[in-house]
DNA sequence: ATTTGGTTACACAGACCTGTGTAATTAGTC
DNA sequence: GACTAATTACACAGGTCTGTGTAACCAAAT
């Protein structure tokens, strides 16, 4: 009978799969031959679905654009949090750097989309880092983002070739220089002081 | 027969075309047929210097290396021109990010030898950056000499993505800072005052 | 003038790639 | 049962890629 939903997500299936080939082995060096048989359907399916690998290629880099969500933590822990995320994500086995700038690595100069959804990406993590810095009260929140955003960035560079989660650490402490410097209050206690509406000095 | 002059030149043509084609385009985009046509020479013959692409693609990034080279000038404005060398490179038309970044995230984990030049790379940067750090009394110089070289790559990717030369002046700024807070006196005339004989200067 | 070494033209093998055409097959729906 | 829509197997066109084999060619040194 019905063992399966009839739609349940083919196209889902499919996009899951080229993210994990491509992300992984990089998109020039997978086919949809492969893609296609990974899955184990037929290469007619998938371009039943996508008219062509490059469309493929944008599904699977607008699916990985997913936008940092609000939080109501505090914005400092938020910043710093960040860091955290991305040590987690470099100890994984399966991190092989920003698939956006991977991707532009790849594509080159050649393609436009690539790069415009890249550019997209980066300036809302920028965005996200300057609001956050607005609400701490920090000076130039612009510039500052902008620092932030190449600590990012910079220790995933690092750690795609030496495949060091320490890289995220170090970024870390250099956010913190930056944040303080800046003028932002940073305490290894912020989370409790933030809970506690006191102006109580620990 | 004593002088066998195996004319280098056509050697060296290879791989100036190599690497300008695979810097530019990607190692991947460019195939064996192109760098012999872009050159006018037979791809027999570039069989003949080079025994398979992969020793080509080799050789292209043995090439890139170039350690930082010494010099007599202050060690803190060392550290700080090296933003304003990166500036200038973002503001070329033919910057395509880092070759050795570019080459991992292209070949991916499947190329081991890539992998391990791109790493000897990153970290003679680093020790370059320690051992200045180390000569201007820095607090802690190992681990402010990764968050150097983490501003360094961080405004190269982003440069890659946005086209912005404005990305090293942001990491010269974050630089600056770092430095500071690790205790190295930085004044704009800083070269001045080092020029001066303090203590033991050549 | 003959040897020698690099080079050339060119064909070709063997893969792999994207993308299509087609007819048969399944499964869910009326 | 009949209709419909997705999927399948499979062949194939046309392209690109790496790498090799071969015979001719050219220049300079012997």
């Amino acid at each position: 009978m019905a063992t399966l939903p009839p739609k349940p997500a083919m196209k889902d299936r499919i996009l899951e799969t080229a993210d994990r080939l491509f992300y992984l082995q990089g998109i020039r060096a997978i086919g949809v031959d492969t893609i296609a048989a990974e899955i184990g359907i037929s290469k007619r399916t998938l371009y039943n679905h996508f008219p062509s690998k490059d469309a493929l290629i944008a599904a699977y880099l607008e699916r990985r654009f997913v936008p940092p969500r609000a939080s109501d933590k505090p914005p400092a822990e938020q910043i710093l949090a960040t860091f955290d995320a991305l040590e987690r994500r470099f100890a994984a086995k399966d991190f092989r750097g920003c698939p956006f700038v991977n991707a532009v690595a790849e594509l080159g100069p050649a393609d436009p989309s690539v790069r415009r959804i890249a550019i997209a990406f980066k300036e809302s993590r920028r965005l996200w880092f300057r609001d956050l810095l607005h609400q701490l009260g920090a000076t130039d929140p612009e510039a500052l983002a902008t620092q932030l955003a190449l600590l990012v960035d910079g220790s995933i560079a690092q750690d795609l070739v030496r495949n060091d989660p320490a890289m995220a650490r170090a970024a870390k402490e250099a956010a913190r220089v930056l944040l303080a410097n800046a003028g932002v209050v940073l305490d290894e206690n912020a989370a409790a002081i933030a809970k506690k509406p006191q102006r109580a000095a620990k």
